[in-house]
DNA sequence: CATGAATGAGCGTTCATTCAT
DNA sequence: CATGAATGAACGCTCATTCAT
């Protein structure tokens, strides 16, 4: 994802090479999510960011990376691989594809819940940036593949192991994401739900919805 | 020194005074809304509503709205009082609440399916347009609040008729403001649905959670 | 040539609806030429330039001609129509073609005698000007024709009154054009020649080159 | 507080004691001349050599040599260098004077010709380098100097065997070099000359011009 | 009602350079 | 011999805004 040639700063640094590289773009990372968490894309500056990361100097930013979109995109696939990387964790510990599915249901709200600035600053830059000739450079359709594609190999699993009945699993899972997105919104807009019910009420219709008729 | 108000050079003219003028807030609101919602709050600058207006200079936007943020909040005000009275004069057809209540839900769906452009502009300002401490300026309660203030009144004319149970008015307004959301997200992002069946979809529930118990 | 639409700043001037607007473009013009006659392409910045025309803010010249890019093609326009005017009504004042081709070089080599820095200014604009790509903006090829264009319609009229002999009219321009640039070397760098003995050596070629043979 | 020069952390280093040190500038060298001719003086960036060259830092380019102004130096130089050279070893196999000049233009001419971005590398340089006060680093002088100094000798050596007559050998070698640098124009623009017929053009005027008269 | 002229503040970006190993 | 990390300074540009008519 690096840009190379004339775009890049001076000595672009190769992040898997140093320690000490990886630590600082952690560090800006970090401070840029709070950032536009609070007070939202366009206000996300890099002296904002500086100031957050308690940094002395803008150029620190641009130097680990480059352009402010290119900042942008770093962020965005940051929080999006701590986020799969917390849910593929999860779900790799269960032992069926039913559980795989509660589990991953479960990890998916959790982080959330328990990430909400990240989740706030995904959605700033997915709402907010934009390519030279105007358009949303991350649009609704390509969080949707992501946030989908992990889920359906769990349904295809289930229905070669039998638990689960037969249905198209694209569907499947668009609707389960849809369901999952609902909840979401419920964890922070009235009528409110705590996290439990959240789960119970999108495991229950999962469940519910993909069990095989009896 | 020049014996004016505070936002303004010369203050915004009276409205009702010159048709001209209003002619003109109208021509400029409809290019702002249609620059929010092609190019997103970010991006919507005097220059290119200008462009879009098709006005000579920008300061004809300012002299006629003052800052860009009473701008905002003046496309704020116009497209919600449109949505409101249109949505209004449609339920003031309705004889009886029940019919009101329907009527209410299926205006709001047909007016959001008719102004795409103009919802969208209000989205980007409330989720963008801050105050100078950085604070959202039309947070998710002021939006709240203005979509259920209308409802609840019916649903306490019901109660009186005798056509609705009993039920605590401001949550069961909330609900089903919280169900119209729901539906409108799924007039424009999959698992998609018509405007038919979002209008039946939240009628059948509005009719059914509010009759009473036979 | 003023840019229209995004890119301009605020309220682009028109040039034409003001004499105010004019006299400001002139007098930073005329720093302009200043500065890159006296500190080359690179060092002509919007900082030199407020300085050398004694104005306020760096704001004005961006104003007046948007981008920097901007600005220096104003300044190459400019000049080239100053000197192009300049030769035109002293070529007008002759009678026959011989006279306009003698008036023609006389003038010529007089403006880029009395002009230098604008002469210089061209120059730099021409030689490192480039666009995005990287390549030259104002290529050789294009001053060429412009000196060329005003050239050949003299020797044209020469021929048809048969002052001059018949000549592929288009090389002659060419041969003609490249001999006063020549010439113009000489004016600045060793060996010398003064302004007079570059026109007298200028116009006897051109005289003997178009000359009816006896 | 470093025990090292004043232009460099670590003082270029000895070009004599490594071979690889010496690979590596001339390497260096090689990719500054390329970006010059293709980009100009303005655009040749650390970045821009760097990429050419190949290389993994830009931290290398000024390790070698300095400042952006000290590689610049030393680009001049290098290609100065070569081209006398090249020139110097031609005329060296001449045995009368007469043989010299002539291989003297032979040899500037042809390896101009050869060596076209190199010349242009050098004329950019010259053309746009300054000192801290804004002026011309590489004067026009400075250039009509290096390519005089070595032709007047020939010249002198020619009157005392008697080959040539009597004139003043600076004056004579400074119209040579016009005629040379005019020549030169006519490889690359037109009304274009070829090599050939520049080398003769200019060698038959030379000898014309500095032949005892019969 | 409309416009022209001017302006200040801030932002991202670029570039060479320096301090460390 | 080479590199990584950091940094300061300057620049062009954008934007909204204000002072005048």
């Amino acid at each position: 994802m690096q840009v190379t040639g004339d775009e890049a700063p001076t000595q672009p640094p190769d992040p898997t090479r140093s320690v000490a590289a990886a630590a600082r773009r952690e560090q800006i990372i970090a401070a840029a999510v709070a950032v536009l968490a609070e007070s939202g894309y366009g206000r996300t500056t890099f002296e904002r960011i500086r100031q957050h990361a308690g940094i002395s100097s803008t150029r620190l930013i641009s130097y680990h990376f480059g352009t402010r979109d290119d900042l942008m995109e770093a962020v965005l696939i940051d929080v999006a691989l701590q986020a799969q990387r917390a849910i593929a964790t999860r779900v790799a510990e269960a032992r069926t594809p039913t559980e795989a599915l509660t589990a991953r249901i479960e990890a998916q709200l959790g982080w959330i819940a328990e990430h909400p600035a990240a989740v706030r600053a995904m959605y700033e830059i997915s709402m907010n940036a934009r390519d030279a000739a105007g358009a949303l450079r991350y649009g609704v359709e390509a969080s949707a593949e992501a946030n989908v594609a992990d889920l359906e190999p769990i349904l295809a699993a289930g229905q070669r192991t039998g638990e689960f009945r037969a249905f198209d699993t694209v569907l499947m899972a668009l609707t389960l994401k849809s369901a999952i997105d609902a909840a979401t919104v419920r964890l922070t807009r009235p009528p409110r739900l705590t996290l439990d019910e959240c789960i119970r009420e999108i495991t229950g219709l999962a469940l519910r919805a993909t069990r095989r008729d009896p």
